[in-house]
DNA sequence: ATGGACAATGTTTTT
DNA sequence: CATTGTCCAT
């Protein structure tokens, strides 16, 4: 197979590129991520380097996963010992195998956000600090940034009274971090970037192994990413990296596109090609797009073009307020369809802030339309979800204090405050984890830590303390799945979780789909389990092939494409948001978002702004979006305004593409009918029996040749239909 | 120790 | 307004 073939002139150049530094400016839509993954076969299958020597990274799983699949597309089975992931999944294989040379062991556990701020919380109270006036989310924050900045505690830059808490809070967190065996999301690369830098032979070892580097995504690597890739690439100097500095929108999260700057620094050999010939969108939109980003300032300009047509104009929409806006993208949403001019999976509602999403949600359902929601509450993020994973994680690594912390007294086992804070105390006396002292009083009941205690607290402690003994005592016979089950039972959850209302049915549901989950890794274990938890994210999870709109936010939106693209609030304070305005570069960053935005529509685009908007509970009037200004009227066609009594909506049968669903939630297309032959990634193949609509789920009820009878969610379990 | 009622408080984006 | 924390009665 021709591997240069179907590729416009810039993208062969960059495919067949020589070796030495490479940086591709890929504008959007053009071809980005068929050009990463020719690059690949091509290394391999022209140039015959061996997959093994190939390291390539993403940001996202779901970024990888394709790029693993249409590399295998392009070479058959040829791949094997490419080494192919995110970012953190990739830092966390290499630290785990390289742990000897780190003060944390192999089995450590990754803490995501929620489990920093509650350690945040821990570092606060222990050091006396007040919660009021040192928030935590804040400081939290402070201490993520450096360490993408790769600045330690003892670097820390104080300047202020109120840096030298940060500091202290920063090294005491740190602190608390090793001693319960964990690495937080920012560890995995900071730890990766510092051995790296300290250790010459392991630097070397994997310098000599990665003759190519390829990076996704690059305008979204921090500081400590570029270091890392730089020393991953030091020995063969070819590190290949692909990016768009205008559709960087990940600052905040300390992520620098003046590292695409610094790349062209520091290797000022490097080959620079440009993509700009764009695949997705028609003319009309990518003028819209490129009149907005060109008001940045310290850009190199692109000249994006297409041989996709002229296409319509654009259309502005100015509704009364926040509840109209919605009202006016369901009502031609379901007018579109009517006329059979669109899909309603073509659809995407693009959006600011999470918060935007209810009104919309009302709107469709109001309207008995089905959508999809991408993000928002995050399945892992749900309490019981925590709940049941702290459980595992505790098992896997008992000196996981934020864990600990989380169940010990969850469900309620007579466990409370000052209990728990005694045993912290008597652990740190002795120098141990409260999980390793909890272990300890089971092995030597007579310890004189029992008896300082009163005896109700010592007593409900025991208790705790040989359920985790017994579940440590099997977790390497019994499956993810089997353990899961074994603590349910034996702690009692559902009785705690589910009290027999609506709310917690759906508590105990989520329980479920976390233990189908669980079922994939019955042969693999439970710290591959783990470790997958902690690197899923909400990205990763969006499914484009639905047959209903999609609602989620601009930053969601990147590296997605859709036939018509709404994107609502276009007010000042909402885009650009109120916390950029005094902030010349985050104004830039606003505007780069609704420039992805844009540049996510293919034939249509809609824009949407209100006059007022209820921030909360108050409703207020409202500017247009400054950015507004820049959209060249000519290019806009804006419907009469005749909305500040909106027309009914359009109720007829017509524009019902499915039935009600029972209840409120969230109604989603049925995809599966009984008798349909599927393929499940374990299972394998198996027959469909029964499918319901639950939540915003479909259930499976399938008939695996393999395993049996299995009940699956569609949304979770990456089922494959067969002919 | 537990659970409920009330108050305060704070609102961007998330690997 | 919706979540989170705090206080108070059991």
């Amino acid at each position: 197979m021709n591997l240069l073939e179907g590729l416009n002139p810039q993208q062969q150049q960059a495919v067949s590129a020589g070796t030495g530094p490479i940086l591709v400016l890929a504008g959007p839509g053009s071809g980005k991520t068929r050009v990463l993954t020719h690059r690949i076969a091509y290394l391999i299958g022209v140039l015959g380097v061996r997959p093994y020597n190939i390291l390539a990274v993403t940001f996202t799983n779901k970024a990888a996963r394709e790029m693993e699949q249409r590399v295998v597309h392009l070479l058959g089975e040829n791949t094997r010992g490419l080494m192919l992931g995110t970012f953190h999944a990739t830092c966390a294989r290499l630290l785990r195998r390289e742990a000897e040379h780190l003060p944390f062991d192999s089995s450590f556990v990754i803490y995501d956000a929620d489990d920093q701020v509650s350690l945040v919380k821990t570092a606060l109270r222990e050091l006396n600090l007040d919660e009021k006036q040192y928030r935590p989310q804040g400081i939290h924050a402070l201490i993520s940034n450096a360490k993408n900045e790769l600045i330690l505690p003892d670097d820390y830059p104080v300047q202020t009274y109120r840096d030298e808490v940060v500091s202290r809070v920063y090294r005491r967190y740190q602190e608390l971090l090793l001693a319960s065996n964990a690495l937080d999301f920012d560890d995995l690369l900071l730890w990766t970037a510092l051995l790296l830098e300290q250790n010459p032979a392991v630097r070397e070892r994997y310098a000599r192994r990665f003759e190519h580097v390829l990076v996704d995504e690059f305008q979204d690597t921090n500081q400590a990413q570029y270091s890392l890739l730089k020393h991953l690439a030091s020995f063969h100097r070819n590190l290949y990296v692909v990016g768009d500095t205008d559709q960087s929108i990940y600052g905040w999260r300390g992520a620098d596109y003046r590292n695409v700057l610094r790349f062209q620094k520091d290797f000022d050999d490097a080959q620079v090609i440009l993509l700009e010939q764009n695949y997705r969108s028609v003319q009309s939109i990518l003028d819209v797009a490129t009149a907005v980003i060109d008001r940045n300032p310290y850009r190199t300009p692109k000249r994006l073009f297409t041989e996709r047509g002229a296409g319509q104009k654009i259309t502005l929409y100015e509704a009364y307020d926040d509840r109209n806006e919605a009202e006016y993208v369901v009502e031609t949403i379901a007018a579109l369809v009517a006329r059979g001019q669109s899909r309603p999976g073509d659809f995407a509602v693009m959006y600011r802030t999470n918060a935007q999403s209810r009104l919309l949600e009302e709107a469709f359902l109001r309207n008995n339309l089905p959508y999809r929601l991408v993000g928002a509450q995050r399945f892992y993020g749900r309490r019981e979800v925590k709940d049941v994973i702290a459980y595992l994680r505790l098992v896997h690594n008992p000196s996981d204090e934020v864990s600990l912390t989380r169940v010990i007294n969850t469900p309620a086992r007579g466990i409370g405050n000052k209990t728990y804070l005694e045993l912290r105390t008597e652990a740190q006396k002795l120098r141990l984890s409260s999980g390793a002292l909890l272990l300890k009083m089971v092995e030597k009941p007579g310890l004189p830590q029992l008896k300082a205690m009163g005896r109700r607290a010592a007593d409900a402690l025991s208790k705790f303390g040989e359920m985790l003994a017994r579940w440590r005592a099997v977790k390497d016979e019994t499956s993810p799945l089997e353990l899961i089950d074994r603590i349910l039972l034996e702690v009692d959850y559902r009785a705690y979780i589910d009290d027999g209302t609506e709310e917690g049915r759906d508590r105990w549901e989520n329980v479920q789909e976390l233990r189908r989950l669980a079922s994939e890794y019955q042969e693999q274990g439970l710290t591959p389990f783990l470790e997958q938890l902690a690197l899923v994210s909400d990205q990763d999870t969006v499914e484009t092939n639905g047959n209903a709109p999609t609602l989620l936010t601009l930053h969601a939106a990147k590296g997605l494409e859709f036939p018509v693209v709404f994107i609502v609030g276009l007010n000042d304070g909402t885009l650009p948001h109120a916390r950029s305005f005094d902030d010349p570069d985050a104004m830039a960053e606003e505007r780069r978002l609704l420039y992805v935005g844009i540049t996510r529509a293919k034939d249509r685009l809609f824009l949407v702004y209100s006059q007022f908007r209820s921030q909360f509970g108050y409703q207020e009037a409202v500017e247009p979006s400054r950015f507004l200004e820049d959209v060249p009227e000519a290019l806009v066609d804006s419907p009469q305004l005749s909305r500040s009594r909106p027309t009914s909506p359009y109720a007829s049968d017509a524009v019902r593409w499915q039935a009600p669903g029972r209840g409120s939630a969230p109604v989603v297309q049925q995809r599966y009918h009984p008798g349909m032959h599927v393929r499940h990634p374990v299972w394998e193949d198996g027959m469909v029996l029964n499918s319901r609509i639950q939540d915003d789920d479909e259930i499976l009820d399938i008939f695996f040749e393999k395993v049996g009878l299995k009940r699956v969610a569609a949304s979770l379990a990456r089922l494959e239909i067969r002919q």
